[in-house]
RNA sequence: GCCGACGUAGCUCAGCCGGUAGAGCAGCUGAUUCGUAAUCAGCAGGUCAGCAGUUCGAAUCUGCUCGUCGGCUCCA
């Protein structure tokens, strides 16, 4: 390598314009150049599409884009330089703390720290202030590039042994760079802002625990999570946005507009209520009939079934863990000799009781010496009645305990598709019938663990609208464009974007050939290029089974959840020795398709509330029409009006109270009715009704006629 | 399941360092009979999630349990 001669340099701009630099420029100066104010708003530049520091010289001509918070990928520098300011507060603060990965995010930034004990909320505030206090400082923002081993050598004197991790796991000979703010060092690739003076609006908003590599068996660390904004105008308008979507919550509204309820006895479940199961009942039959039309028979299958039929499906044992198990009437009695083996368990003697299980019963038992008594401790001990422990009072004094050896044990179904494939093997089938087409809406249970539950998109008890389509390879690419043309459909019909569509492939421990998996993938590419769709491939994420298509929405506080899925099954047919006779006369074994349009009915719902804002269409309205009377006087009237839209199939209910016409129309517009109808003495007289739309406001009088043909037009849809 | 926070009237929330619980809305009763987002007055409403402990005394402090929320992990 010579010396460089100082050559020239030509930056050209955004607008094409071009600026001649004797020699190699910074961004800063780019930024001078044009003038002082870009020079402040500056936060890092973009060279020939690669964003660096404002600092770090450009000694090649280059085409250059100066980034400020306006810009998305400036706002995104801001926000993780603003994770390492709070990194810096952080370690004034606590300067044992230990620092893991702090990343920019779509809304913010995160930053996951180690200390002792954790920061807690409360903490917030004082950290937000040290941030405020170096912001002012102004301190500049200094890269350094070290080799492997100096980085290493850095970062174990400092005690920062998540950071030596993630150095550990860089190649050799790779360039490590480090950012230097003040006595603040932290490991990072940048680019980063000059100073710590350009990060004027932020926030802390939470705190939350978060394992060190997703690894529930490693250090729990802190992840504290904010946000930043170019001006505090910005962030004002994010902090509100945040509370809207707060107003927008399913829980909150479903509440409010008195579709569901929970219980503490009903842990993971919904209680519908009569306008929740309007909502249900619509999405149902809407449902149905679309299947109907495209061919589907829909059927009705067990909530209950032996074990038998899991341990066929494999169920019982990949996914026991998150099923509901129900002795059946011939499990064992617990005798004398029962207990005594439980008791042995729990003196260690037999293996598998965990250690702090094993210690909670000994000091429950401490002091019970009669066999009744231990039993009676034991029966309302939390081990014996989790799904780990099959325990049950069958009768009053009478016990029943399940082990792995007795047969008579039931499953609540956390699935359709084993029952399906009953269906499908119940008699011989020709290929004459494929694809065969079966839809459910049975009602299914997963023991969810507790953490995981979460309004309507995590429940325990649920319905999908479900179908397991029986057909042959050939005949994949065809079927699979169909149904994407129902999920189009569907999710159309109700106004909402997918946040993403996954199409996940073989992933390592897949089961079956090769040869399939790339003609079955193929074949979904196909369909979703058939349906013109966007995509993004998931490399290695199909299940074991087969390959998928996954449909991803987000709800208002912009968390993802997978709603309607189409997943390529080759390994339960073999399970349950599927076949149907091909024209040749040969056996053949069936492609199952598992798909959900809605996905749940459940998690549908939860992300149809937030999207309407809890105000639904007419044809999905739990209440379409309110009748409001203007007085006493024409309460009859107003009945009348009620009674001839019900007749019509309208749900309309009626307003008869001694309220102000005010204050009805407030309730009618809180509860979030499409119509509201005002009548009092001009319209009895004239056998009319004032009309006033939730989202409009006054339509004018029309006649009763009138009225039912208007909302006739849009009370059904199809999808 | 893990980390953290929270749980007070039907709802939204006050209630300080421990001294025995309060508002608005909703409900009920009465008055009012009214024309497009809240009529007035009165009444009633609570095992302060549950259990145990500390204390003369606990909504308040401690522990456990249950539930909810935010994350993490999981999401055949």
């Amino acid at each position: 390598m010579s010396a460089p001669a100082v050559s020239p340099v030509t930056i050209t701009l955004p607008d094409g314009s071009k600026k001649e630099f004797e020699g190699p420029v910074t961004g800063h100066e780019i930024a001078l150049s044009i003038s002082e104010g870009l020079a402040r708003a500056a936060l890092a530049i973009v060279v020939d599409g690669r964003t660096i520091d404002l600092s770090t010289p450009i000694a090649n001509d280059s085409d250059v884009v100066l980034l400020t918070a306006h810009q998305p990928a400036g706002l995104e520098v801001l926000r993780h330089s603003c994770t390492h300011l709070m990194a810096q507060a952080v370690k004034r603060l606590w300067p044992e703390a230990m620092l893991e990965d702090g990343p920019p995010t779509e809304d913010g930034f995160w930053y996951d720290i180690r200390t002792e004990p954790p920061i807690a909320a409360e903490d917030l505030p004082r950290i937000e202030k040290e941030m405020q206090k170096i912001a002012g400082e102004k301190l500049p923002v200094t890269r350094r590039e070290l080799s492997r081993d100096e980085a290493l050598a850095f970062f174990a004197e400092r005690g920062e042994k998540y950071k030596l991790h993630i150095i550990e796991k860089l190649p050799a000979d790779a360039v490590i760079t480090t950012y230097t703010q003040g006595e603040f060092t932290d490991l990072c690739r940048g680019p980063h802002v000059p100073h710590t003076g350009v990060i004027k609006a932020f926030k802390l908003l939470s705190v939350a625990g978060a394992y060190w590599q997703g690894d529930p068996s490693k250090d729990q660390l802190t992840r504290v999570r904010g946000t930043a904004f170019g001006d505090k105008k910005g962030m004002k308008e994010y902090l509100e946005l945040l509370e809207e979507a707060k107003k927008r919550d399913h829980r909150r509204l479903g509440k409010e507009l008195g579709l569901f309820m929970t219980h503490e006895w009903a842990p993971g479940t919904f209680i519908w209520l009569g306008r929740g199961k309007i909502l249900y009942d619509t999405l149902s039959a809407m449902s149905t009939a679309m299947h109907r039309a495209e061919g589907y028979q829909e059927v009705f299958t067990p909530m209950l079934f032996k074990k038998d039929l899991f341990e066929t499906s494999g169920h019982w044992k990949h996914y026991r863990d998150d099923m509901f198990i129900v002795p059946g009437q011939d499990a064992a009695t617990l005798d004398d000799a029962g207990v005594a083996e439980w008791e042995r368990h729990i003196s260690g003697e037999i293996e598998g009781l965990p250690e702090h299980e094993r210690k909670r019963l000994n000091e429950a038992l401490e002091g019970q010496t009669g066999a009744k008594e231990r039993l009676s401790v034991l029966l309302q001990s939390e081990t014996f009645n989790t799904r780990h422990w099959n325990l049950f009072e069958k009768r009053p004094g009478e016990f029943v305990a399940m082990s792995g050896a007795d047969r008579e044990v039931y499953g609540l179904k956390p699935m359709n598709c084993p029952a399906h494939m009953l269906i499908f093997r119940d008699r011989r089938r020709s290929y004459r019938e494929l694809p065969l087409r079966i839809s459910d809406q049975g009602v299914l249970h997963r023991n969810e663990a507790t953490g995981t539950l979460g309004g309507l998109t995590r429940v325990r008890q649920f319905c999908q609208d479900d179908a397991h389509i029986f057909l042959a390879e050939d005949m994949i690419a065809a079927e699979i464009t169909r149904v994407i043309g129902m999920v189009r459909r569907v999710y159309a019909a109700v106004g909402m974007d997918f946040a993403g569509v996954f199409l996940s492939t073989r992933p390592e421990k897949a089961m079956g050939a090769k040869e399939q998996w790339d003609r079955a993938e193929a074949a979904l590419r196909q369909a979703i290029e058939a349906n013109d769709m966007e995509y993004t491939v998931s490399e290695g994420d199909g299940a074991f089974y087969g390959p998928k298509i996954d449909f991803i929405v987000r709800d208002v506080l912009k968390r993802e959840w997978q709603v309607a899925t189409i997943q390529l099954d080759y390994q339960l047919p073999a399970r349950f020795g599927l076949k149907y006779t091909a024209a040749d006369g040969s056996e053949q074994m069936p492609v199952v398709v598992h798909r959900a349009l809605y996905g749940s009915f459940e998690r549908f719902i939860a992300i149809l509330i937030e999207q309407f804002a809890g105000a639904f269409p007419t044809w999905l309205a739990p209440e379409q029409v309110r009748v409001l009377s203007i007085s006493e006087k024409y309460v009859d009237y107003a009945k009348g009006v009620r009674d001839g839209l019900l007749a019509e199939g309208v749900r309309a209910e009626a307003d008869l109270g001694d309220d102000k016409i005010g204050a009805k129309i407030r309730d009618a517009q809180l509860q979030k009715v499409p119509y509201m109808l005002v009548v009092g003495e001009k319209e009895q007289e004239t056998g009319s009704v004032a009309v006033r739309s939730r989202s409009e406001g006054e339509l004018g009088v029309m006649t009763c006629a009138e009225f039912r043909e208007r909302i006739a037009a849009e009370k059904d849809v199809r999808f």
